[in-house]
Parts: C-alpha cells; structure tokens; sequence
DNA sequence: CCTATACAGTTCTAAAATCGAACTGTCAAA
DNA sequence: TTTGACAGTTCGATTTTAGAACTGTATAGG
C-alpha cells in the first residue's frame, strides 16, 4: 500500500492518516500550532533533514492544510500559516497531547499546560457527543455504514487473490 | 532523530507520535476499535506485510496499549486486545475520524457513521474544555510550560552543534 | 499414513524512504 | 569583499518497508 493509495480509501480514519499520518508531518504541525511560520523554525525546532521538510512542507501546502504566504519580495520568502482545514486538526493535536499527558509523562509531570481564555483555567480536551454532550467512551459507540461505504462488503479486498504458497 | 529519542522528548505530543505516530500503528489501532484481534485479521484487513505486523504489535504489547492474551494452547495462539492505555487512544482516533469526515469525503458522503448508545442518536464527537464545557478551538488557548518542561529555554537543542559550512 | 488448511509468525532480497552533509542562490550588513 | 540569514536542492550512505517464500504446530479428511 502506498500513500496515495490510503487517500482513496473509504475509511476517513485511513484518509486523514495519507494526510497528516506520519512522524514528521505531525510534528510540524506541532510547530504550526505553537506558531512557527518559517522553513529555519521548523527545521530547527525539529531537526528534521532539509530535504523532507521541504517535501512535507509542500504536501501540507497541496492538501490545503498549510498555505505559503509570501512576507517579504528579494529573495522571495514565504511563510506556512495553517488554513482553517489546518486549524480544524487542532482537536487531533490536542487529543494527541492528553493521552501523551495521562499516559507518558515522567515524575515531573506535564511539560505543557492549557490554559482556556474563556474561563482561564488550566484544563484537559473532553471529548463529547455532538447530540447529548456527555463524554464518549469506545464501548458507548455503535459503528455502521454511511452512505461512501462500500456498497458490497465482499469488495473489501478482492482485486487480487494472494495464495502464500504456489497457488495450487 | 530515531523512534526511541521522541519518547524522551519533554513534549507529551512528541512522547506519544513515538508511540502510534506511524501509518501502520494507527491502522492497526483502527481495526482493533472495530473488534479485530488476532493475527490474521489484522494481516488480511490491512494488508500489511507479516513482518511489519509483527513487529507493529509486539511494539504496542511493549508500549502498554495491547495485551498478548492465549486464547488456545497447542499450538500456543494469542489475541491483541486493547488495554485501559489503549482504549484511552479513543479521542484520538475519533479526531482523526471527524476531521476526515469533515475535509476528506467525496460526493458520496461518510464512510462509516457513529451512534451514541447512550443518546440514540448519530453524532460527531466535539472536543471541549474540561473546566467550562465550552468547544475550543486553537485561538482560545494558551499554553505554557509546566513541572515537566525543560528548565532552561536554552536546552532545546544544545547537544550538538550543527554547522552547515565547516564550522569555521 | 499422507495431504491440505489454518494460524502466527520468521527470514530473505529488492525497492523505497530517510539521514547527513554539502551545495546553490539571493540579498543585507560589516 | 566577506560573512551570515534564509530557503531551499542535490547526492551518497544508511535504514525501513515491501513482497514473497518459508517454518512450525495442530486439526481435518481420505
């Protein structure tokens, strides 16, 4: 399976993740989000190599999740500021930090706190239902085929037979 | 930067990417939320290779987020099940959900809807602030560093220093 | 007894992605 | 004229992943 392919998946779990479900591009938009605008600021921020920021910086600009902005003429530079397609992955960002914050911090806690302009407290993400408001568990949730399902179930994987040994 | 240094990083999103940041690990968790569980589902529903599977598993069972659980002997067979660590991965995966559901669909609509058992209803899960109830969105958040933040600002990549030219 | 099948891996080689370091090009400041 | 900042590009070496076959245990069928 290659990338491009998990795009056309009908699994918007599995699209999402041909988009922004790799180490690097991940911690780029950590950066994003901490407001770093410029290739020298991510680059140095993350120590990535050169050559694939350059690469995931132009993906996240083809998927519209990044737009380049120019903010200076000779040299032409520009800027990556995260487009509301961008801004709306800030629920995955922020559900990725409260695990890491339950679930892997060392003795000294947390390294980043939250704090809600709205009520200026220090808070963790909730996530609820949409309908009733109360937080969602997995065992609380019943899946079933929306309209962009595949219509056969059987279609699942059936281009190619894969016999592991001569095929009979 | 290697796998194992981003789970020492004081940043829980960096911690965790180290965890589930790669594209078969956050497939794999996918299928073990639609009940999956052994081997060869995993193997034929993602059509991942057996080697990466292998090692994919065995690094979330080290991680804590899969249980090894025999549920035959002779021949010794185990299931991958979800631990509480795991199934706390599920704000995660409905984020990623959501935002494909949201940016990613085509004509044909969403793959796969959700039902609240609790409300009846379908739903989209709506991330919110733990103090207030309130949604939140980037702009109305603020971070700063906690107990477990780098002492000094300085730290953040002193290692080594990284001349481009000779180092003069 | 012999063969086929299910399952859960392991092993191997070729192909692809990533790393690390240097190089390019433009412009400003010293 | 030289140096440095910035935003990339290029290239050889290393690491990962893909793709396919192989191993080993056990059951079922003939």
């Amino acid at each position: 399976m290659r990338w491009d392919e998990l795009e056309e998946e009908p699994c918007s779990m599995a699209r999402t993740i041909g988009v922004i479900g790799d180490r690097w591009t991940l911690l780029i938009l950590r950066e994003c989000f901490l407001r770093t605008r410029r290739f020298e600021g991510f680059q140095s921020a993350l120590g990535i190599t050169r050559h694939l920021l350059a690469e995931r910086l132009k993906k996240l600009v083809r998927q519209g999740v990044l737009r380049r902005v120019p903010y200076q003429e000779a040299p032409k530079r520009h800027e990556y500021i995260l487009t509301q397609k961008g801004l709306d992955l800030y629920p995955i960002m922020m559900a990725i930090v409260h695990w890491g914050d339950t679930h892997m911090v060392d003795e000294r806690g947390r390294p980043l706190l939250h704090q809600h302009r709205k009520c200026g407290k220090n808070f963790d993400p909730v996530m609820v239902c949409s309908e009733c408001g109360e937080p969602l568990s997995a065992k609380e949730v019943h899946t079933h085929p929306g309209p962009g399902a595949r219509s056969t179930p059987a279609a699942k994987a059936p281009e190619k037979a894969k016999p592991r040994r001569k095929a009979a």
